[in-house]
DNA sequence: CGCGTTTGACCCGCGC
DNA sequence: GCGCGGGTCAAACGCG
């Protein structure tokens, strides 16, 4: 496993390609018995290349202008959210190579969970610095992606988020043909939110990621991903755009923790309520992170 | 008991 | 070669 991620923060795309090619790998865009027809079938290497630089690339920041400017019609709604989030979010994006760096005011909830599911691997102090940096890892063991969180030395309100390597889990639906694909998740009765939303089930969770499988992947995967997350979030609470950045800015838009009055008490214990199994809902992880930034 | 966090040790790259 | 600092590991620990 850990072999996986090394590889994969070495060779991230490379090691898609194979992951695609390879019809053992889950990824798999291949039809399964039939690797011979590599060169007739749709995923050929142009393609596969077109989706990995989709998938991979990530949005620019132009995109990400664009996915918060998304949410500015909703000023003239009653006040609150939509100023909330505007302020949350401090529009302070940075890309550097395949890191992504995001800084926002936390006014005490820190919005430094992204509804993704994080493990904490290891915590340093910066030199000349109070605040220690915490690093996270995806709890999905083939996913390579991190994240770094520290309090910003200067205003101790922003936190400076630092996202790199990308959810695989959450490409996997671009890359399945949407007609060819057969849903196996029919035979769940209903997608209870609690159970779907198990993290450790690659399988369950990739099924259900495929539900919302985009269909026209000339779309850029930020207004397919705000699209999903416009039509869809409100409908389905945890659904399962999982991960990359582009995902996260519109996610965390529009999904600021509910500042229900008391919005100390997520902080305020150190753990989630451990009622909500969900790994993607705000609830589950954010305490821990918010208390991890050296408080 | 399982899962996630804590935390000191370890590794590695870099500058001197 | 050495020291430093950032990143990661992994055993111990805590909590539900």
């Amino acid at each position: 496993m850990e072999e996986v991620m090394r590889t994969w923060s070495d060779g991230l795309e490379d090691e898609l390609l194979r992951e695609l090619l390879d019809n053992q790998s889950p990824f798999s865009v291949l039809p399964e018995s039939t690797t011979e027809l590599k060169t007739s079938s749709p995923f050929d290497e142009e393609t596969v290349n077109r989706l990995i630089s989709t998938v991979y690339s990530g949005p620019t920041i132009g995109d990400i202008e664009n996915a918060l400017s998304v949410t500015n019609p909703n000023l003239d709604q009653p006040q609150q959210l939509p100023q909330a989030r505007i302020s949350m979010l401090d529009r302070s994006l940075n890309k550097v190579e395949n890191k992504y760096t995001l800084k926002m005011k936390s006014y005490g909830n820190p919005m430094n969970d992204d509804g993704y599911k994080w493990r904490k691997y290891g915590q340093k102090s910066i030199k000349n610095s109070p605040n220690p940096r915490s690093y996270y890892r995806c709890t999905n063991p083939r996913c390579s992606a991190k994240k770094q969180v520290e309090r910003s030395r200067e205003e101790p309100e922003t936190f400076i988020i630092t996202y790199e390597g990308l959810h695989l889990h959450f490409a996997y639906p671009y890359f399945l043909p949407s007609q060819s694909y057969v849903n196996p998740s029919t035979k769940k009765p209903k997608k209870s939110i609690s159970q779907a939303q198990e993290p450790q089930d690659h399988e369950t969770q990739q099924t259900k990621e495929v539900q919302e499988s985009p269909e026209n992947l000339a779309t850029s995967p930020l207004l397919i991903t705000s699209e999903v997350c416009l039509q869809g979030w409100d409908k389905e609470e945890g659904m399962s755009s999982q991960g990359l950045l582009e995902d996260m800015v519109p996610f965390m838009i529009r999904n600021p923790p509910t500042n229900t009055s008391s919005n100390s008490s997520s902080c305020s214990s150190y753990h989630s309520p451990p009622t909500s199994p969900s790994s993607l809902s705000w609830s589950t992880n954010y305490s821990a992170t918010c208390f991890d930034i050296g408080i």
